[in-house]
DNA sequence: GCAAAAGTGTTACCCTTACACCCATGT
DNA sequence: ACATGGGTGTAAGGGTAACACTTTTGC
């Protein structure tokens, strides 16, 4: 970092994005809102919103995921992405955007509590080919995809897409749909189930999907990350 | 992106900050600068500088290169790291970093044409330990090395700190000074040149180093990349 | 009983690892 | 001749992939 004169130095806008990816029927989906101004009025973009001057940007892109997502911390998986400030990249002045890429479970009441007028879950694979979204998002979202599936082959961020306990057929179900492919049912059974630190028992079972009751799993050892202090 | 008011939107400063890695002597060195005013005067900071208000974050990123270390984009490889704007990370006012990683070889004339005052290539081991950098630089610095470790397992980003021209006893060296293992100089040969689309040879050999006349390399194939037309 | 999904066993294959061994130069 | 690093051969071990087979439920 050089030297500076504090009245000096160009003013940037600052956005964050959001790239809220879940998996629903079947296949990777993603989180959009429709504009309702120009520019790119009607078209469909990322969530997102500027921040505040004396916000963190983790805290801005938590609040904007409450926002407009009506998603909380507590349900997803949220790591910084990238950050995109070509200076066109809005027509109007120069903004520069931190990308997060949001990993959620396919939630019961979708996109609940939301801040923008029209939300709504869209295919990932038709969104992108259709190359109709806002801004440079389209470039972004495929960042964010690309980065899903990367993730998902070195760590144990696919139980994000599951609900707090899961079954390995759903887990599994979750691989298929991000990386679009067909794994095979034992041979990933054997292959999470024999990693260790990555899945832990409940010791409860389901039969929902019908046949065998399943063994119920949870991502990570609530013992191992204890509530801080307890009494 | 929401909708806002053009005029209420707040400023912040906008700054790149580069972590320059290379092998020298044996061991991963990162390029460092001493500051010369508050605040953190004399302390070694990662080095950087303002974002012009027109300009794109990556030549930003270059243009710092050229100014304070003298490399040029065709000599390294350059990639965005991560973004940083904890509120309080400058005392003097809000500045989001974009920073930036460069894998460079280590060079015949270290840093030449510098802009800063006092710039030196510092062992990343010791740095990070003595926790003497400047703002948040040592969390900077610290992920730089943690990304530049994991690239090196699954993509030929080695022989970035390669001249264009380099053996395999070479290149292992980068590995093993990056990684801080050692590395069986047989299996890596086999590996590397058995891996498609990583080497290609030269058809020259060299002495240098000793033994055993060894095969000069270059990381890409020059063909798959043509100058744009030709004819 | 039958369908469906869970889970185990087994085997062939590939990639990694360890290390014996040979090659081609400088001194 | 000898040291030095370059490079090949080979065999053991671990992980993956393919698939036969058993288990336990709902209907």
């Amino acid at each position: 970092m050089t030297d500076y004169d504090p009245h000096a130095y160009p003013p940037f806008a600052l956005t964050v994005d959001l790239v809220v990816l879940t998996v629903r029927d079947g296949e990777l989906q993603v989180l959009l809102v429709r504009r309702g101004v120009a520019p790119y009025q009607g078209r469909w973009a990322l969530p997102g919103g500027f921040v505040q001057i004396d916000e963190d940007l983790r805290a801005a892109a938590v609040r904007e995921l409450r926002e407009e997502t009506g998603l909380r911390l507590d349900d997803v998986h949220l790591e910084q992405l990238a950050t995109y400030g070509a200076p066109r990249r809005d027509p109007r002045m120069r903004v520069v955007s931190v990308a997060w890429l949001v990993l959620a479970p396919d939630l019961p009441s979708p996109v609940a509590g939301t801040d923008a007028s029209d939300a709504s879950w869209r295919p990932v694979d038709g969104t992108l080919s259709s190359g109709r979204l806002a801004f440079d998002h389209a470039s972004i979202l495929s960042d964010g995809v690309e980065r899903a599936r990367a993730k998902l082959e070195y760590s144990s961020l696919g139980a994000s897409f599951c609900d707090d306990k899961f079954t390995v057929g759903e887990l599994r179900a979750a691989y298929e749909a991000v990386w679009g492919v067909e794994l095979d049912p034992r041979n990933f059974h054997r292959k999470v189930t024999g990693t260790p630190g990555f899945l832990v028992e409940t010791g409860r079972t389901t039969t929902r999907g019908g046949g065998r009751p399943a063994m119920l799993y949870t991502a990570r050892d609530a013992a191992l990350n204890p509530p801080l202090l307890r009494g």
